[in-house]
RNA sequence: GCGAACUUGGCGGAAUGGUAGACGCAGGAGACUUAAAAUCUCCAGUCCGUAAAGGGCGUGCGGGUUCGAGUCCCGCAGUUCGCACCA
């Protein structure tokens, strides 16, 4: 057979693809200002950029073929879409790298961006590529060092002592996640907690309007606000002064008290123990005098990191020796180190009330401390009332309460309160879990903290002007711990403020830091201030946010909190960064070990009738659980290698086809040959169409009803793939073009009958524009075909249903009886209910069925189900 | 321990309280071909029945609401995820 078309035989991504990413260059179509145009609704969608690790992988292709299909939706919506990428380029990888391969820091960075970039660009995303922004670059972190500065002008940073895990043999401090079994996760080297000077962001000065906000986040997934309250968490109570009973002399008089967070004031008179956390000021003071009782502390901090000492959670304490009074009661209890207790929630204290709390009557069991029952539940009777095994938590009634006896739980905790009040040693408060955000770090390779040590001065800020603080390049990594800091002269520069000789800060910041205000850069990314008003108040907050689940907490969290603090400071004017937050589901596949056990990519094992065998060889291979790719379990496809197998187009329509979004999907070989396969059934029916029918077909007044048909199908789809589309059902997407497009190639068979030409090209210009946001290089391919002078169908608006052709122009109609399905009818849309129901009656094996029966009620649902109630 | 989500064919999954299993993958049968690949057509929850007609059973399990429940309510089980000594 003869093709003698210009137009080739099958679909050829390798030409096609480049050639209509180029002209989406040149006509600059994805770019748009800084401040958004007034005639246009604007859109931001934004997905988590990435770390420039080395390669793409397929996690980043299904997270930003998400994106894309959202954006250039939007765009042919008709809004002016932001939809920018950048690298999170600073972190511990470039480093390791560096000490490994004795590569610099910047130069792998910089080369594995390049890599990532040429990927993305073959995937034809619809990028503003001139907002690119690298967090690495001065240009973007001397703006964090300026915004840094405002922040510490507004109150919002202080400097203070706080524990850290050090690696003595690394020399640096580690992440709790780094620590593992007490020890370094690089050098093996038992962690010592260690007191350093650090700098904190006061997070937790917008605690309660961080919790407040989750409220009008209504485009979040619930349980991303769920774990954000709870880290955050609110809890009311009361604190409260306990002092001594008899102080040692010698002690500071600063420990004559010990002040307690509770939430249950009204069981103070359950009280039989106070307890104090290792890292307790008073706990080191009994350290001091004690050896056993410094023992017992140096035991809880060596167990505090490691896992399984929160797992076995046996409560352990110490008698100090020390005893305080009660407030209420002319009592006095003893004083435990306990090692339970957290120095960082709370005050670091508590009063152990055995009867009311599990711990505690752990604790107490353990001791032999007394356990006062305090609360009779309801229905109880307190002459045979008593705690055994089991605290009770519960609300009840108030006995063995001195003042408080009778009173409800609610109203005990209530007059406590105003007791301690009165007696000025305590007031209700409301305490946060959430805590100040630490972000110094020990490290080269992040963005340096600009400030000034003066042995006169203190710690003195930069100066605007000699922003930015560069990292040094000449840095070797030859020596354990922070290369700033070995640095022959970087850090010798002079104070600020009176001149002397000073040194410079060598901690750099936290990388949370760096992308918890990218989002805003992006709106004005090269401007000399970190944003421009007009531009970040413009297009934010961004409309969609892309990204993992696994950054539930911290990262959104660290900027929500960031875009605050940006508020305060006059950096912009919003308070939520994120309208609209999606998280995608993880990419998996298969894992495959051969016979001695080790791991295989799956380019290395080859399927036979048999099972799977080693590419080349009869060498069994074992198929193991599907999993997440994993570069450790070699179940990873590496993007590039598809993208030349397959195209680009194809891998993107793979990964957004079979499972929803939010879901994990499993990549297999036969999926990707499954979409290979349909993007070139779907070019060849279109090209079928470009060739048959010309371009100029009107539609006739008379239509047959097959030709009615497939219009019907087609503005049917276009409503379908709308509504999927706004719900990120990708995958049902998906399915109404996979339909539509079967509609359309079995239409071929009637193409002579009247009106089909108008239909089929109907159809074929439709599907072009509702596949363009998932196989945008495909899309104008075939639509340079369908419609050769219309322009690139990037810029085509968003095909419109015709309100009169979204109904059928028959509709089968279920019949029932008892909510059995018994049988089926044809009927016009909205025919008459009697005429329905009648014939509904009379369907034989329907009428069959109701013979002998009496019919009681006859439902009838319009277009939908006729169904019979029957008695007897 | 606390909290959340999920549970539908061989598999991924679809389904405003209204014909469960759309669409895809894998599978089966056939057409085309010397053959294979590609492509195309048809079949396909399960059981009874002759592959007909028809019927039974079916959305983790047990109840409930309803003319009608995968969908709503109550209870249970399992899986996954998050937090985890939070006073």
């Amino acid at each position: 057979m003869s093709q003698s078309s210009s137009t080739p035989t099958s679909y050829d991504f390798n030409t096609v693809e480049p050639k209509w990413q180029k002209a989406w260059a040149d006509a600059d179509i994805f770019t748009v200002p800084d401040v958004p145009p007034a005639n246009k609704p604007k859109y931001y969608v934004l997905e988590m950029f990435p770390y420039p690790s080395g390669q793409l992988h397929m996690g980043h292709v299904r997270n930003y073929a998400l994106g894309d299909v959202i954006a250039r939706y939007k765009r042919a919506r008709g809004f002016s879409v932001l939809h920018p990428m950048g690298w999170d380029a600073f972190g511990l990888p470039a480093e390791n790298a560096a000490r490994e391969r004795g590569v610099h820091p910047k130069e792998w960075t910089l080369n594995n961006i390049a890599t990532m970039r040429g990927t993305l660009q073959r995937l034809g995303f619809s990028l503003n590529w001139d907002r690119e922004i690298a967090t690495c670059l001065p240009d973007y972190y001397g703006k964090q060092q300026k915004l840094f500065l405002d922040f510490l002008k507004g109150g919002l940073v202080e400097r203070r002592e706080s524990w850290v895990n050090w690696d003595p043999i690394d020399q640096t401090v580690l992440a709790n996640e780094q620590v593992v079994d007490g020890k370094g996760w690089r050098s093996g080297a038992p962690i010592e907690k260690k007191q350093l000077s650090q700098w904190f962001l006061k997070i937790t000065d917008f605690a309660e309007d961080l919790l407040n906000g989750l409220k009008t986040l209504d485009r979040w997934p619930e349980r991303v606000r769920t774990m954000q309250e709870r880290w955050i968490g609110r809890s009311e109570g009361a604190k409260l002064r306990f002092s001594l009973h008899q102080p040692p002399a010698g002690l500071d008089e600063n420990l004559n008290a010990v002040e307690v967070f509770t939430t249950r004031p009204d069981t103070l008179f359950g009280m039989s123990f106070l307890a104090i956390a290792p890292d307790h000021p008073l706990a080191a003071w009994a350290a001091q005098q004690n050896p056993q009782a410094a023992e017992f502390v140096a035991e809880c901090r060596r167990l505090g990191t490691s896992v399984e000492a929160v797992e076995t959670a046996e409560k352990r304490g110490f008698d100090t020796g020390l005893r305080v009074n009660h407030p209420f009661m002319d009592k006095s209890f003893p004083v435990w180190i306990a090692n339970f207790v957290l120095m960082d929630y709370g005050t670091g204290a508590l009063f152990g009330c055995p009867a009311g709390d599990q711990r505690d009557l752990d604790f107490a069991h353990k001791y032999n401390l007394p356990v006062t029952p305090v609360v009779l539940p309801a229905g109880k009777d307190q002459a045979d009332f008593a705690i055994t095994t089991t605290a009770y938590t519960g609300d009840g009634t108030m006995i063995n309460s001195g003042f408080l006896d009778g009173l409800s739980t609610e109203d005990a905790r209530k007059e406590a309160i105003s007791r301690l009040e009165g007696l000025g040693i305590g007031q209700g408060v409301v305490n946060w879990r959430l805590r100040d955000w630490g972000i110094s770090r020990q490290r080269y390779w992040g963005c340096p903290i600009p400030i000034i040590h003066c042995a006169d001065c203190g710690p003195v800020a930069v100066p605007d002007e000699q922003l930015p603080v560069e990292l040094p390049d000449d840095v070797s990594f030859d020596k354990p711990g922070n290369p700033l800091d070995h640095h022959p002269t970087w850090k010798h520069t002079t104070c600020p403020k009176c001149g002397k000789p000073a040194t410079r800060e060598t901690d750099t910041f936290d990388t949370f830091v760096d992308s918890s205000w990218y989002f805003a850069r992006f709106t004005a990314p090269h401007a000399p201030t970190p944003t421009v008003r007009a531009a970040a108040d413009g297009w934010l907050p961004v409309d969609q946010y892309i990204g993992g689940i696994e950054h539930a907490i911290l990262h959104l969290l660290y900027a929500r909190f960031f875009t605050r603090a940006m508020h305060r400071t006059g950096h912009l004017d919003v308070d939520e960064p994120f309208a609209g937050l999606f998280t995608q589901g993880m990419v998996s596949h298969e894992s495959y070990k051969d016979s001695a056990g080790n791991w295989l990519y799956p380019e290395e094992v080859e399927r036979t009738a048999n099972g799977c065998v080693k590419r080349g060889t009869t060498e069994p291979v074992t198929v193991g659980r599907v999993e997440k790719m994993s570069k450790s379990k070699r179940n990873t496809v590496a993007p590039v290698a598809i993208i030349e197998r397959f195209g680009a187009d194809t891998a993107r329509w793979f990964v957004l086809s079979d499972s929803p979004p939010e879901r994990d999907m499993e990549w297999t070989e036969a999926g990707v040959a499954g979409a290979a396969r349909f993007s070139q059934r779907l070019f060849r029916t279109i090209r079928t169409v470009a060739q048959d029918v010309p371009t100029t077909t009107e539609c006739p007044t008379d239509i047959d009803r097959q030709a009615d048909t497939l219009r019907r199908t087609t503005h049917r789809t276009i409503a379908a793939v709308t509504e999927a589309l706004e719900g990120f059902a990708i995958n049902v997407a998906v399915a109404r073009i996979h339909e539509l497009t079967s509609a359309l190639t079995e239409a071929e068979k009637s193409a002579t009958v009247p009106g089909m030409a108008f239909a089929r090209r109907e159809a074929a210009q439709t599907l072009c524009l509702l596949c363009a946001p998932m196989m945008p290089h495909l899309a104008e391919e075939m639509f340079a075909l369908v419609l050769p002078s219309a322009g690139l169908a990037a810029q085509q608006a968003w095909p419109e249903a015709n309100p009169e052709l979204l109904t059928a122009t028959h509709i089968t109609i279920a019949v029932q009886i008892m909510g059995k399905l018994r049988g089926t009818i044809e009927a016009q849309p909205d025919e008459d209910a009697a005429a329905v129901v009648a014939r509904a009656e009379a369907e034989p094996n329907v009428a069959r069925l109701l013979e002998g029966k009496r019919i009681v009620k006859r439902v009838h649902v319009p277009n939908r189900i006729v169904n019979f109630v029957t008695a007897g």
